[in-house]
DNA sequence: TAATTAATTGCGGTTTTATGCAATATTAAA
DNA sequence: TTTAATATTGCATAAAACCGCAATTAATTA
């Protein structure tokens, strides 16, 4: 048995009886409570366990303490808390499926009571491990490259709906170009749903900014709120700041 | 064995087994460990498997610990292997989401050209990762005890595509009360399934056979295939036989 | 086609990782 | 407090991964 299944193995385990003991699992599987330990203790490191004398505990248990923002460095992780942070109990949302967006549904608290709409099938499968999270699933043809389904059925699920945010993952944004992508079922998909939201959020790294794509999604004017890893002061988001973009 | 093929008996092989052993493979195929090791790293690279100390793993390993446990996954495979082979080129399948539908979709030929219709996240996760399958995503709201849309759009939509087979992993299947099952929503969006494709083929461990459940989906007379782990002459399948059903 | 270039592969030596064992320290329960 | 169970630590060993190199094979170009 590899490492890593065992330690799948021991995280189906806790997940299913929301205990374990070194001893039985020892036995269970046939390695020693050396690898064992080290097994929780690594698994313990990743925020994914409780370790505790003799054996381990589901994190659903003792989730008071979330180590999920202590870890983030990382530019997406921070971009994730962010937006995170906007969205409140009841609110609907429309996203897309983007690695930045799986980042935010990583980040979303438990406690959030929210109905997330989307076309993305990873985006669906983090939200689904929300216990409080109502998802909506938009189908239509499943692109395989952009992982969302997009088309005309698409379009009109997204426009049936409407929401409080639309929360997009970008690929290319500039004050001359406005938000621009490069593949033209997505930036239907993507019109769709900034069509029928309030409010319009994007997220991106910094260095996406400033650099612009062949197909217009929509102009800088219809942007409301701009989420990346740096902070608002920073120098280059004093001009999107001008522009009457809220900068986060 | 050129390095393509090589890479490609490899994706196949960790699509079927879920995992693979470098030491394993160097033997099988007679190529230095330290080859496999190179394959497995390009392959991992291009996000095709999850690279591991002493192998790799699938990258839809995350479910397959999940709800099977160890000693019914052989016979979901034998199961799966059978399913596959069933459908032919240029098919349009209808298929739930089951763990026995999951085992199905990982043993797809590579070659296969066919469309699925699924309303089920882990299923379409699984579809994804093969070249030339079309996916049709069905959309509505998600269930997350079943991991599938459910609900009258689901079903409208459901209708809307006539399909040349209707693959249910199943949970109950009797002669006098037919093929049943315990909720509701899953219910309807499987008789709609029915509806609207030509052939009617169930997949199920043994054990479940001759157990029934509260709702019915279909008579018995409906079902046009069974398939599970035994052989076509085992003694319990001789019923189902004799009520016209084509058992594999 | 021949010659050159690039890619692929296997091998030896080295480094890293995984694991078990034993000695010691810590914890928790009687 | 005492005692039995559990953790920690350091160490040994075997397996696996990595690195550079040379031999071979495939692809390109003259």
């Amino acid at each position: 048995m590899l490492k890593k299944e065992r330690q799948a193995y021991i995280l189906h385990n806790i997940n299913l009886h929301n205990r374990l003991l070194v001893g039985d699992l020892s036995i269970e599987i046939k390695v020693s409570e050396d690898t064992i330990r080290r097994d929780l203790q690594e698994l313990s490191d990743h925020g994914k366990l409780i370790k505790v004398h003799g054996g381990a505990l589901s994190k659903s248990f003792h989730n008071s303490f979330n180590s999920a923002s202590i870890y983030s460095i990382e530019s997406k992780k921070i971009i994730a808390q962010k937006a995170a942070s906007i969205i409140k109990d009841g609110m609907f949302v429309h996203t897309t499926g983007g690695t930045t967006i799986i980042e935010m549904a990583k980040a979303l608290p438990e406690s959030l009571h929210a109905t997330f709409i989307t076309g993305s099938v990873p985006a669906a499968f983090e939200y689904m491990l929300h216990p409080n999270i109502e998802i909506i699933l938009i189908g239509d043809k499943l692109s395989k490259t952009s992982q969302i389904t997009v088309g005309g059925s698409a379009i009109s699920s997204i426009k049936d709906i409407r929401a409080d945010l639309c929360i997009l993952g970008i690929n290319a944004f500039d004050l001359q170009h406005g938000l621009t992508d490069n593949d033209w079922d997505i930036v239907q998909v993507k019109k769709a749903m900034i069509e029928s939201s309030e409010k319009l959020v994007l997220l991106t790294i910094s260095e996406k900014l400033n650099t612009s794509q062949r197909i217009r999604i929509c102009e800088t004017k219809e942007v409301d709120i701009l989420i990346t890893e740096l902070a608002p002061t920073s120098d280059i988001l004093t001009q999107f700041i001008k522009e009457g973009i809220e900068v986060l």
